[in-house]
DNA sequence: CTTGCCGGGAA
DNA sequence: TTCCCGGCAAG
């Protein structure tokens, strides 16, 4: 049970960038500090969504949102705050979150004591990190987050100066590690890594007096220990990966991928789970502002459990997804440890930038929760009811428009196949513009209609105006070779 | 009637 | 293949 720590949403909500070179920025530590402070060259960027752990290959994966609300995952080690790798950041803030934070960075905000622990790391970074849109901001927090909380502007919510109190006092209970004794650095590392990963939704450890991390509260839930020791050793060699499968933890299950906890997964989630996935899927996509935010952002519940990417609307109906699904608690039993917080991570959404995006998030059908690869780039045709009500009334937004390859995509690999004598004059090429967009914007449904006619004689006339009608007879060379040859025509497809 | 283009044939 | 055209069917 302990592995469910193998879950960090420390960075979930902060917008990061990513560089998808390999190796550059790995969780190798060299032990000298060298790894923080290099820096790649960032190459996409997004707000992390969520953060997984594949027990198979022992590695987190970042669910990132693109500027377009495209979802995309990324290996721990390719994902770069501020340009440095976040894997190696992290490091560094188990030692000195402030001195780390500026490095790199060259953040003034960081002057002041070396104090560390005095605000979620989720807020510090935010503060390194490029400006949060707050349109897209998606932030992270555990259960019991309040809403009330999150509808305060991240920004001034992470801005300088004292702790927020109201901050502090908005967030409900969490359980904290207990201080384990340490038994060496690493041990600290380890430790101090824990919390600040717990920090983002852990408002106790906020505290100002709950000073520096080692000195984390007592009320402990076991499973911080046992996580703590589980990822001791993983930690000393300087991977900070929290890395369950690779090595030393052999005792520590990997829940999330059992065969027999999938299988059951799956069973369940289709089954007891439907309410709620309906629930969802009608949270998601009819009703715009229940939890009406600014922006029409939303706070949504989503699963970090492999392979499950379920998305709820509702901390406790999430909680319940996953100790019954997954905890394999009894469904009916209100028993939580709190556990089931480190499963989920709450996210806020735009509803009206994300809401193709989180289609796919969204795990309403058998094959999104199964598949890997989770966040498949959104693939519009043949769907499942609920993706297409929603697509349907999306698809004209403005909005939709911002990202209409992931969103609405149109085929824009439109059949002008004429040759390549085709740009001419430019009157010509004028006047050809226009039609060829017509030409592709409604290409699909007739395409659709073509195909099913095809079975019979003849292909219905196409209502796009042809090379004859468009240049005449009288320009019968500028025609399409087909069109020349009575044959279909190829530069105006319907 | 005009237009698009299938089917078929010639080069 | 490339090119051409008779002829059909849709509009």
């Amino acid at each position: 049970m302990n592995s469910k720590r193998l879950v960090d949403r420390s960075l979930v909500g902060i917008r990061v960038s990513t560089s998808t070179a390999t190796g550059q920025a790995g969780n190798q530590h060299t032990g000298d500090g060298q790894s923080f402070s290099r820096t790649v060259a960032p190459v996409d960027c997004g707000i992390v969504l969520a953060c997984k752990h594949d027990p198979t290959t022992g590695s987190f994966l970042y669910t990132l949102m693109s500027e377009e609300g495209a979802l995309k995952e990324y290996p721990r080690e390719d994902v770069l705050l501020n340009g440095i790798n976040v894997t190696a950041g992290k490091e560094k803030l188990l030692f000195d979150q402030t001195t780390v934070l500026g490095n790199g960075a060259a953040d003034h905000r960081d002057a002041g004591p070396p104090v560390v622990q005095k605000r979620s790391p989720t807020h510090r970074l935010n503060m390194n990190g490029r400006k949060l849109d707050d349109q897209t901001h998606l932030e992270s927090r555990g259960m019991g987050r309040r809403v009330e909380e999150s509808k305060r502007d991240p920004l001034a919510a992470s801005a300088d100066g004292p702790p927020e109190e109201g901050y502090l006092h908005t967030s409900s209970h969490i359980p904290v590690p207990r201080n384990r004794k340490p038994s060496g650095h690493a041990d600290k590392e380890v430790m101090a890594a824990t919390v600040l990963t717990s920090l983002s939704t852990s408002p106790l450890v906020l505290n100002p007096q709950s000073g520096p991390p080692a000195a984390v509260p007592e009320p402990a839930s076991r499973g911080w220990k046992e996580c703590l020791s589980a990822s001791y050793s993983s930690s000393t060699s300087g991977n900070w990966s929290w890395d369950a499968s690779d090595q030393s933890v052999p005792s520590t299950p990997s829940p999330p991928l059992s065969n027999d906890v999938n299988k059951g997964f799956l069973l369940s989630s289709q089954g007891d789970d439907n309410t709620e996935e309906t629930e969802t899927t009608h949270f998601l996509f009819e009703d715009p502002i229940p939890r009406k935010r600014k922006n029409s952002m939303k706070v949504m519940f989503k699963c970090l459990w492999k392979n499950c990417e379920k998305v709820l609307s509702t901390s406790s109906g999430i909680q319940r997804h996953i100790r019954t699904v997954h905890l394999g608690r009894n469904g009916d039993s209100d028993y939580s440890d709190g556990e089931e917080d480190f499963y989920y991570s709450e996210i806020e959404v735009n509803m009206d930038t994300l809401s193709e995006g989180l289609s796919s998030l969204t795990p309403t059908s058998p094959t999104t929760a199964t598949s890997p690869p989770v966040f498949p780039a959104p693939e519009p045709a043949h769907s499942e009811p609920a993706h297409i009500t929603q697509r349907g009334p999306l698809c004209p937004t403005p909005l939709s428009q911002s990202a209409p390859s992931t969103l609405c995509h149109i085929r824009t690999d439109h059949a002008y196949q004429g040759p390549a004598a085709q740009i001419r004059t430019v009157s010509i090429g004028e006047k050809r513009q226009p039609l060829q967009h017509t030409t592709v914007t409604k290409s699909h449904p007739p395409a659709v209609l073509a195909s099913k006619a095809t079975t019979g004689t003849r292909k219905p006339r196409g209502e796009a105006k042809k090379c004859r009608k468009v240049y005449g007879m009288e320009k019968k060379d500028l025609w399409c070779t087909a069109c020349r040859w009575k044959k279909a025509c190829q530069r105006f497809t319907d």
